[in-house]
RNA sequence: GGCCCCAUCGUCUAGAGGCCCAGGACGCCUGGUUUUCAUCCAGGUAACACCGGUUCGACUCCGGUUGGGGCCGCCA
């Protein structure tokens, strides 16, 4: 019945509307996803809202973040500043509208004008420290702490004069007493309130500064919101933002409030338990499809057993009404699986050129213009062959090596550690590596390695391939007792590693020259065991 | 303290009164593939918070208890 309701819907408009205090983080693209994906799923519009109103707090760095952050994940807004992308057709550049609250302060001053004119609310003289001292005492009461109502029936006379001494106030609703507010919630059902807790709530500090609540219920109506998908950390303010609908006669919004998403202690995730910003995540190497798949699941589900989601598919079959109620804790381990997952079904071409920076960061590989290759003069330079597409520059050799560790890697930062051995020209590693377990004598090592080198030493340039190289050596190995005789010492001699992609893709990759290089090396360090 | 929300494996969850001595995924364990690590495949581990009702029958409905969480700003 309620999925028929919603589908019915037409010209819904959300919006995601964070405040440019901090980083764009997993709460805020969670918020963030599941009002674009709404908008999505009913062919309505999703709104970007800053809500900037305290001017202290709010940076344009973090401003920046959340942008970055949302293009990055995919989420692109229909309205709302800083628009770069093209669309139906259309292409979108730069601001459309004021967006940002701090923009709008007349229409704000507007409203609270109409508001006081009409009585519905009033100016409040009282100070910080009065107020603060009277809610101690509520609490210690046991009493709901809100305004005692002091300045809410001052003589209109004594008003005016302290308006016109420029004393400092607040603008204040005048709350009805013993009034039931009632939230409809598509994930919770109803929610009420009654409206003697509340107290007169502030509305604005002076006719320059106002607040959240207020801004919020304005910014809706003036927006032309329809729908309201937020944190359910929200819902307490919910209450006091229909008041002010009610009282400035806007119409109804239908509310769907998230669960939160937890940190491992069950709070509500701060940043010691991984809220990292988005942008750490990406910066570690995680991949957007993966996060939006992961951060879909925290409070959703499709209610069958698919799990991997892409944001196309979840534009289709995303519902709200599938929306958790409780509080889903954040699991890491999960995240890596998906992302793991998703390095896995990139093409090899996509993987090379994600992993390029983490290469270079690392100091494995240099870049300029036209190629890329590795640090060290490992290999002619005709080997590393560039190949230049549209928007990309990677080569042959970058491809060979990521390919060898697609299926290893769950972040795109770890890929360094992994294929150093490729982009260096000299190993470093004890020689006892080389022998391995099995391995009863030095002299059966130094066997071993001269039975690679000789083998190794026989194949043509180029015949160099991973197909002869298997045949040959492994026909040689299952000779031995155990193929690890001849497969474990090639490996360490070839990576200086104990772990591994196979000892014979890497000779592929590496080429005959440096391979039997790396062998008479790894020969002359098991010459220096001492027995 | 007041108001509000929530409650199935360790975690994310399926479950809309009999299909459930509860299904899937991550994790963990075992086995297979493998020289190693990973991937992949097969199997296993593990949960309806508690107490009352309603009902022929309750994980599912109702009430309470307990537990967890959110909010109580001249922050958003």
């Amino acid at each position: 019945m309620a999925e028929k309701e919603q589908t019915n819907r037409t010209n819904i408009r959300v919006r995601f509307a964070p405040s440019p205090t901090g980083a764009f983080h997993l709460g805020s693209a969670r918020a963030a996803l599941f009002n674009y994906l709404f908008a999505k799923r009913y062919g309505g519009k999703f709104i970007l809202r800053i809500e900037d109103t305290d001017a202290e707090r709010s940076k344009k760095e973090w401003e920046e973040n959340i942008f970055e952050s949302m293009k990055w994940l995919g989420m692109e807004w229909d309205e709302g500043p800083n628009l770069n992308f093209e669309k139906d057709g259309k292409k979108y550049i730069g601001d459309y509208g004021p967006y940002r609250q701090s923009e709008r302060k007349e229409i704000y001053a507007r409203y609270l004008k109409q508001l006081i004119k009409e009585e519905k609310a009033y100016y409040c003289f009282c100070s910080k420290e009065e107020l603060e001292s009277y809610k101690q005492y509520a609490m210690s009461q046991g009493l709901p702490p809100v305004y005692p109502n002091k300045c809410r029936d001052l003589d209109p006379k004594e008003v005016q004069k302290k308006l016109e001494e420029k004393k400092p106030f607040l603008i204040r609703f005048k709350c009805p007493k013993g009034k039931k507010i009632i939230v409809k919630d598509a994930v919770r059902g109803e929610i009420e309130f009654d409206s003697s807790l509340l107290g007169d709530f502030s509305l604005s500090k002076g006719f320059e500064f106002p607040l959240y609540n207020f801004v919020c219920a304005v910014d809706d109506y003036e927006m032309n919101i329809t729908d309201i998908v937020r944190g359910e950390d929200h819902i307490p303010n919910t209450p006091k933002q229909i008041l002010i609908q009610e009282a400035l006669g806007f119409p109804k919004i239908q509310y769907a409030h998230l669960p939160l998403v937890l940190g491992q202690a069950r709070q509500k995730l701060s940043k010691r338990e991984g809220a990292l910003p988005i942008s750490d995540y990406k910066d570690q190497g995680y991949l957007p499809e993966a996060l939006i798949n992961f951060i879909v699941f925290l409070g959703w589900n499709p209610g069958n057993e698919k799990e991997i989601f892409s944001l196309e598919s979840l534009a289709k079959e995303f519902s709200i009404e599938k929306v958790q109620k409780s509080g889903a804790i954040f699991n890491p381990q999960k995240l890596e699986w998906l992302n793991g997952f998703y390095i896995r079904k990139k093409t090899l071409k996509e993987l090379a050129r994600l992993c390029v920076p983490y290469l270079e960061e690392r100091g494995l590989i240099k870049r300029n213009e036209k190629m890329i290759r590795p640090k060290d003069e490992l290999l002619p330079e005709t080997s590393y062959l560039v190949t230049e597409t549209k928007e990309n520059i990677f080569d042959d050799y970058l491809e060979k090596a990521v390919s060898l560790y697609q299926e290893r890697i769950k972040k795109l930062s770890e890929i360094g550690d992994l294929v150093d051995f490729l982009f260096v020209k000299d190993l470093d590693y004890p020689a006892e590596m080389l022998k391995w377990k099995k391995m009863a004598s030095n002299q059966e090592l130094e066997d071993s390695l001269n039975k690679c080198l000789k083998l190794l030493s026989s194949i043509e340039e180029k015949s160099f391939n991973k197909e002869i190289l298997e045949k040959l050596l492994l026909r040689e190995a299952e000779e031995m007792p155990d193929r690890g005789y001849l497969l474990w010492p090639l490996r360490v001699a070839l990576t200086g590693k104990q772990a591994s992609a196979g000892p014979i893709d890497i000779a592929a990759v590496l080429g005959k020259e440096k391979t039997v290089q790396r062998i008479k090396e790894a020969i002359e360090k098991a010459r220096s065991i001492v027995q």
